[in-house]
DNA sequence: GTATGCGCTTGTGTATACATTAACGCATAA
DNA sequence: TTATGCGTTAATGTATACACAAGCGCATAC
């Protein structure tokens, strides 16, 4: 069987709670109950908890328990700024990187699976194959520390996601810039894949700030 | 006295015997080791191991101990990348926000020291203040996550200088960036303080870069 | 009715005990 | 000499025990 210790275990646990609302955010649960419900001891929860703090998923607060770090607005405009300039750093080190067109396999199938999703207003498969295009860009960009602070911050925004996927407009700008940044890739357009790319992700701060301002997600 | 629990303690000790060589990166430390040096039982050690493995200063590996992760040339390319991005972008924004004069003064206060430190050949009195001027423009750019980014990277940066300070040219080039830095934010030019702090830390970059391949300092 | 203080409850921080299992050495064989 | 396998050693992962201190309620005084 996997060679999973009890801390990984509650990792996963603990994240896939968290990310299906099950813990809802900014609510507060005892080292005892979450060990209780995971069926082990707190050991291992604790030291579960204090990598998801790490990642700002928890926050520990003596005597106050777990909490679930909630994510307002503010919280999301950070997030997303960081995840402009770190993605678009990608995308201009891809180009530079040279690749090939079987190198670029795969951005090109999450490109075509987001229009396809697109085409029969599949917004859940949009969302996955948008999600694949940008972890793939990141991978491609080769920065393992990159690569790490932006998937924490994704993290945070696919939180967010569940709750305004379905209010936001359809993104159609969206699948041309991806396909704009792919191409520049492909042609070794550092330039180009940056400001494109920076762009992009703009615009979805904008709206996506602006809706959850809207909405008054004040602490999601 | 303080308030601090042994965890606390723990992570400001090893942080310490890293950041002073005392635990010379690549090195391994068993768990009980350090434990007893630190005067206290395995598990906050455990705890602190954890939250400094989450900010890349150790890596725990199972029976091997605890290792002080070392910095290779490579590492401090990718860690330079970041800081490049994410304190130009700090910069744009500490332009954006208006700030007064006296908003700035710590920065102004950087710069006059840095000066001092030159003119008297002080390098590490350079280095001291060249980190406060770092710290204070990110700071303005009022981006929290941005911060605790960036201040882990330059950890690791800060280890790598330890060792480089003594060889590299004179920085005062590096002084005159930041004095257009400085004026850019205070008349709220963002595309400046930007484009001029890209720039700066991207030509620091490839000096460090340079002289940790050429000194083969493949595992720092 | 409101405020103040005391004691109790209970969650956490830390120490400790213990089972597991990976790594190392040694012996044996090729 | 080198490779292979077994047994021992010992470090970790986890459970558990316990002391301390923070928060809560209740009682008492104003």
């Amino acid at each position: 069987m996997g060679a999973m210790s009890n801390v990984e275990r509650a990792v996963s646990a603990l994240r896939q709670m968290i990310f299906a609302g099950e813990l809802p955010p900014g609510s507060d649960h005892l080292e005892t109950e979450l060990a209780e419900k995971l069926g082990m001891s707190r050991t291992p929860v604790r030291e579960a908890a204090l990598m998801l703090q790490a990642q700002g998923l928890v926050e520990m607060r003596p005597r106050r328990g777990i909490r679930i770090t909630p994510v307002s607005a503010d919280d999301m405009a950070e997030i997303y700024d960081i995840l402009t300039e770190l993605e678009s750093l990608a995308a201009a080190r891809a180009a530079e990187a040279q690749y090939s067109k079987a190198d670029l396999a795969n951005l090109a199938t999450a490109i075509r699976d987001m229009d396809a999703a697109l085409a029969v207003d599949d917004l859940r498969a949009w969302a996955e194959a948008d999600d694949r295009f940008h972890r793939e860009l990141v991978r491609l960009g080769r920065n393992a520390r990159l690569s790490m602070v932006v998937s924490v911050m994704r993290d945070q925004v696919r939180r967010a996601r569940a709750t305004t996927l379905f209010m936001r407009p359809k993104p159609k700008q969206s699948n041309e810039d991806h396909r704009v940044v792919y191409q520049a890739i492909a042609r070794g357009d550092a330039q180009v894949a940056h400001d494109t790319h920076h762009a992009h992700r703009q615009a979805a701060r904008d709206m996506l700030v602006a809706l959850l301002e809207k909405h008054q997600f004040h602490g999601l």
